[in-house]
DNA sequence: CGAATTTGACCCGCGC
DNA sequence: GCGCGGGTCAAATTCG
C-alpha cells in the first residue's frame, strides 16, 4: 500500500578549473536553458516517489577561489534561508586560540621575569636593577591588562559560540519539522564549488526535479536559466538510493557522477529488466578485488536490488573509459534530448548482466553521462575496480555527510574517512547489492526523517566558462558524438580489459588534444585518474576548513577520440 | 570472415 | 484501452 520509497542521491562534482582561453567553446551552450534529456528523465522518474513528499534540503555551498581554495562555505536550507557557515570549527579554534594565547602570555611573562632577574644578577647594579624592576612592573601591569582583556574576549567568544549552537539547534529543529510531517522524502543537497557553479548545479538538479515537484520547494536556488552559460563542467558523483518497501520491487541506489551542469540521471523506475543485482550473483570478484575496491563482502541483501551508477564526465569520446569492455546493442533518441542514448552491455564476461547507458548532456554536449546498471559477475579490470572503489567511497561519504547533516550539517566535514563503502558499491562492483545492510547508511535514510530522502552533494571545482574540450571538429560536425560515431573504442573497445581496440583514452598520443590543459589531462580516459580525481575532490571537500590546500580539483576529462 | 555497430521493429510499463 | 516513451532485439551493414 504505502509505497514508501527511500531515495538518496548524492552528487559529487569535480569541477575542473578551466582556463579562460579554453573557453572559446564551440557554442555548445547554445541550447540555453533547455533541460537535458536525462534531466527530463530524472524528472519523470522521480515524481512517482516524490509526489506529495515534502523535501528537506540542505545545501552546502563552498565558494572557491581562483586557486581552488575554499573561500566561503554556506549552508542553505531548502527554504532558502542561508546562514553563515557554521563557524563551529572556526569558533572552536578561536576558543583554543584564545586559551593558547593566554598560555602564551603567561609563558612570556615568566620569561620576562626570569630575564629581568638574570640581568639583575649579572649586572648587580642597584640603579640598573631598579630600572629593570620598574620596567618589569610596568610589563607585568600590561600583562595583567592583557590577561583581563583576554578573559573578556574569551567570554565574548564563548557567548558567541553558545549563541551559534543555539541557532544551529533551532535551525536543525526547524528543518526536521517538515521531515517529520512528511517523512516520505527528504533531500539533502550539498554542493561544493564555486558558488555560481554550485548554485548552478543545484539549480539544475532542481530543474530536473521541478518537473515533478512543487516549484516552491526549492526557492533558494534560483535562476536555472542562467545556468547554461556557466557551463560549470567537471565531474560529479551523485549517489542515490531508493528503496521501495513495497514488495520486493527493488531498492535502487545509484551513484551519479554528474557535472554541475547536468542533473542526475537516476530514474528510479523499476524496470523488469533490472533484476541484475541479485546478490546471489555476487561471486565473480575475488576477495582481493573486492577489497581493493573497498568492498567488503557482506550480508547479501535479499535480491531485488538494482544498482544504478551514473557518471558524468567531460568527455569528448563516445564513452568514457571505465575499464570494462562494452558492446553496443542499441541506441535511441530519448525525448527531450536530441543526443541519442546508447546502450551498452558488458562483454568482459559472457553472461555479465551489467549494462550502461551513455548519453550526452544536453546542456553541455561535452559532458557524457554514463549510467551503469547491474552488477558484474566477473572480476573487474583494475581500472574498473579503482573507479568502483572511488565512486563508492565518494558515495558513501556523501551519505554519511548527509546523514549527519540532519543534526548538524557541519559534521559533514568531519566525515573524513569513509571506511567500507561496500554498501554503496554500486558502481561496477559485484557486491553492489550489499549496501543496504550497512549500518552507516541506515541512519542516513531512516534517521533523516523516517523515509529516507534524496541527498545530493556536489563537489565543484571552480567553474569558468566554456568547455574544456572545445569542439573537436570545427567545421564538420558540431556535435560529433551525437551522431553515430565510429566506435573509437568507446563502446566495445574499452580499456584495460585488453580490448582489441585501443581506447580513445590513449588517443592522446594519436591526436594532439586541442586546448587541453596539462593538468586536466585525460582523467576519464584513465580510470585510475578518474578515481583519483574523485578522491581528490573528496579530500578537498573534507579538508575544506583546514588550509584547504589549493590543490586543484580533479578534472575529469577525457581526450577526444582520434578520428 | 568474424565481430561489432547500426537501426528499425517490437515489447513492456506507465500515464491519461 | 490507448498512446507514449524507454529499453531490447535482431537483421542488415560496416569494419578490421
Amino acid at each position: 500500500m504505502s509505497s514508501k520509497k527511500k531515495r538518496a542521491a548524492i552528487d559529487l562534482s569535480l569541477e575542473a578549473e578551466r582556463r579562460p582561453e579554453e573557453g572559446d567553446g564551440d557554442g555548445e551552450t547554445s541550447d540555453g536553458g533547455a533541460m537535458a534529456a536525462k534531466d527530463v528523465k530524472q524528472g519523470e522518474a522521480v515524481p512517482k516517489e516524490e509526489t506529495g513528499g515534502e523535501e528537506k534540503v540542505v545545501e552546502v555551498v563552498v565558494d572557491q577561489g581562483e586557486d581552488g581554495s575554499n573561500e566561503e562555505i554556506k549552508y542553505r536550507s531548502r527554504q532558502g534561508e542561508m546562514m553563515e557557515e557554521d563557524k563551529q570549527p572556526a569558533a572552536a579554534n578561536d576558543d583554543d586560540d584564545g586559551e593558547s594565547d593566554g598560555a602564551g602570555a603567561s609563558a612570556e611573562e615568566k620569561h620576562i621575569v626570569a630575564e629581568a632577574a638574570g640581568n639583575g644578577d649579572d649586572d648587580g647594579g642597584d640603579s640598573r636593577t631598579a630600572m629593570a624592576q620598574d620596567e618589569l612592573s610596568e610589563m607585568q601591569e600590561e600583562m595583567e591588562r592583557m590577561k583581563e582583556e583576554n578573559r573578556m574576549l574569551r567570554r565574548v567568544v564563548d557567548k558567541t559560540v553558545r549563541d551559534y549552537y543555539e541557532l544551529q539547534m533551532k535551525l536543525a529543529a526547524y528543518q526536521q519539522q517538515p521531515a517529520a510531517d512528511e517523512p516520505k522524502e527528504t533531500e539533502v543537497f550539498l554542493s561544493l564549488g564555486a558558488t555560481a557553479a554550485a548554485s548552478a548545479g543545484s539549480g539544475r538538479f532542481q530543474e530536473a526535479k521541478s518537473k515533478e515537484q512543487a516549484p516552491a520547494r526549492r526557492p533558494s536556488v534560483g535562476s536555472d536559466d542562467t545556468d547554461d552559460g556557466k557551463e560549470d563542467l567537471g565531474l560529479s558523483l551523485s549517489l542515490g538510493a531508493s528503496s521501495y518497501e513495497e514488495d520486493q520491487k527493488l531498492e535502487a541506489r545509484h551513484v551519479d557522477v554528474v557535472d554541475g551542469s547536468a542533473a542526475a540521471i537516476g530514474d528510479g523506475k523499476a524496470r523488469p529488466g533490472y533484476a541484475l543485482l541479485e546478490s546471489s550473483k555476487v561471486q565473480g570478484a575475488p576477495a582481493g578485488e573486492l577489497a581493493a575496491a573497498g568492498i567488503a563482502s557482506q550480508s547479501v541483501n535479499p535480491a531485488n536490488r538494482k544498482t544504478r551508477v551514473s557518471v558524468r564526465v567531460r568527455c569528448a569520446g563516445p564513452t568514457m573509459n571505465d575499464g570494462c569492455q562494452w558492446r553496443k546493442y542499441g541506441q535511441k533518441v530519448a525525448k527531450g534530448n536530441p543526443c541519442p542514448r546508447a546502450y551498452y552491455r558488458c562483454t568482459v564476461a559472457p553472461g555479465c548482466p551489467v549494462r550502461k547507458q551513455v548519453q550526452r548532456c544536453l546542456e553541455d554536449m561535452s559532458i557524457l553521462v554514463t549510467t551503469y546498471e547491474g552488477t558484474h559477475n566477473h572480476p573487474l579490470p583494475v581500472g574498473a575496480t579503482a573507479m568502483a572503489s572511488t565512486t563508492s567511497a565518494a558515495a558513501t561519504f556523501m551519505l554519511l555527510s548527509s546523514t549527519s547533516s540532519s543534526s548538524s550539517v557541519s559534521d559533514a566535514a568531519g566525515v573524513s574517512t569513509v571506511p567500507s563503502s561496500s554498501y554503496l558499491s554500486p558502481y561496477l562492483l559485484n557486491s553492489a547489492s550489499h549496501h543496504s545492510s550497512s549500518p552507516l547508511l541506515m541512519p542516513g535514510t531512516s534517521g533523516s526523517g523516517g523515509g529516507g530522502g534524496m541527498q545530493h552533494l556536489n563537489l565543484f571545482g571552480h567553474s569558468s566558462s566554456s568547455s574544456l574540450l572545445a569542439p573537436q571538429a570545427p567545421g564538420s560536425n558540431k556535435y560529433p558524438w551525437s551522431l553515430n560515431h565510429p566506435p573509437l573504442g568507446g563502446g566495445a573497445g574499452g580499456g584495460l580489459g585488453g580490448g582489441k581496440r585501443p581506447f580513445w583514452s590513449t588517443g592522446a598520443d594519436d591526436k594532439p588534444t586541442p586546448a587541453l590543459p596539462e593538468n586536466v589531462g585525460a582523467v576519464v580516459s584513465d580510470p585510475n585518474k578518474f578515481s583519483a580525481a574523485i578522491a581528490a575532490a573528496i579530500n578537498n571537500f573534507m579538508g575544506k576548513d583546514g588550509e584547504s590546500s589549493s590543490s586543484k580539483w580533479g578534472v575529469v576529462e577525457s581526450l577526444p577520440p582520434h578520428e
